[in-house]
DNA sequence: CGGATCGTTGATCAACTTCAACGGTCGTGG
DNA sequence: CCACGACCGTTGAAGTTGATCAACGATCCG
């Protein structure tokens, strides 16, 4: 089964490119394999890759001094997930990446992405595209953040990402909400009451 | 006084270009003076301008349907400032972006910014890199706002912005900072106490 | 089938908010 | 340049949202 063809198809999607240098694109991504359970980033190393799901689902987290555990993201099908701040600084990560479901990924480097972005504008562009996205959801789950109430961010969430909402553990929902287990638990149990 | 020196500057500062490039770029910008208290974004119309901060200081906010006020944001000297997700989907703003003091911006409209991107691979680069360090530092404050209380936030952004902290009046800190005037009012006095 | 992981429920608790009142100060108009 | 109003920060008391602690029940996968 190719893969490939996905990442060329997403590049399509955010710029115009000819069929030639979408398939060269996608020949600097590698697929690979993730069992359940496995950490595809950790705390102190540098984050080595970018990664787009194909398959299966991911969740981004760090732990406090506390040892509490706390989502920063999601990502299953059609979804990239990295640390960034490792990732773009090349510095060590604050973050673990691991795989809620076996899982297929296509990776890139940091220094092929360097590449890629160096040898010709549209792929600059990509990334710039990607980033400034990527900038503007978070900003999003910032205001929400500051202006909701744990109810109402549970809701936005579901009506936004109902297939993530369905997908990952309630407490890594509940952790991603910034609200405790048993909270998220309640709010579920007075909306089904209704 | 020549200001469009300094975007000129900025711009080398983040890409490796020459002086007739970053001069060029500088002439894209227009140089904008805003009272205090003067908005220069405001919710439903398109927020046309990314703004680079010369002189002065500025807030962006949302106020929230009780009509409360929510800090999104702080520019001072050398800082950016717009509602990205209104700038770059152009799309209806959400939020208002005002001036705190008399300040002097840079500003570079849509189009404008358009065209630069498209004229020069370098100019793209740095934007890119301006939204993958925007999405890092929005980030970062979202892990922030996961893991730290109140009082933490609060220290953690007086060690890391000292220079915004005393010069933003302290309901919009509080604000931004995901907690009450009073609260902070309360954890300030704590301190002094100590 | 069995242990570990996950979600639920009840009781108590703490962080932070809300409401209200007051004093300071800042900058604007006369 | 002064006075006054509006805005800002402070403080106290009461209230609320959501956290913590603890125990139990369900479920999932190996």
């Amino acid at each position: 089964m190719d893969n490939q063809h996905k990442i060329s198809a997403y590049l399509k999607r955010l710029v115009d490119v000819t069929d030639e240098e979408a398939e060269l694109f996608a020949t600097y991504f590698t697929e690979t394999k993730i069992k359940r359970g496995q950490y595809i980033i950790q705390p102190s190393f540098v984050a080595k890759h970018r990664n787009y799901v194909i398959e299966g689902a991911f969740k981004g987290f760090v732990i406090d001094k506390k040892g509490e555990e706390h989502t920063i993201s999601f990502a299953i099908e059609d979804w990239w997930i990295s640390d960034v701040n490792s990732f773009i600084y090349q510095q060590p990560a604050t973050m673990f990446v691991g795989a809620l479901e076996n899982s297929i990924v296509l990776q890139i480097d940091f220094e092929k992405e360097k590449e890629l972005k160096a040898m010709n504008h549209k792929y600059e562009t990509f990334f710039r595209i990607m980033a400034e996205r990527g900038s503007a959801f978070h900003l999003r789950r910032i205001i929400s953040n500051l202006t909701h109430t744990a109810e109402e961010r549970y809701d936005y969430f579901l009506e936004k990402y109902p297939l993530i909402a369905v997908r990952v553990p309630q407490y890594a929902l509940a952790s991603y909400l910034n609200m405790t287990t048993q909270f998220l638990s309640r709010i579920r149990k007075k909306k089904a009451e209704k």
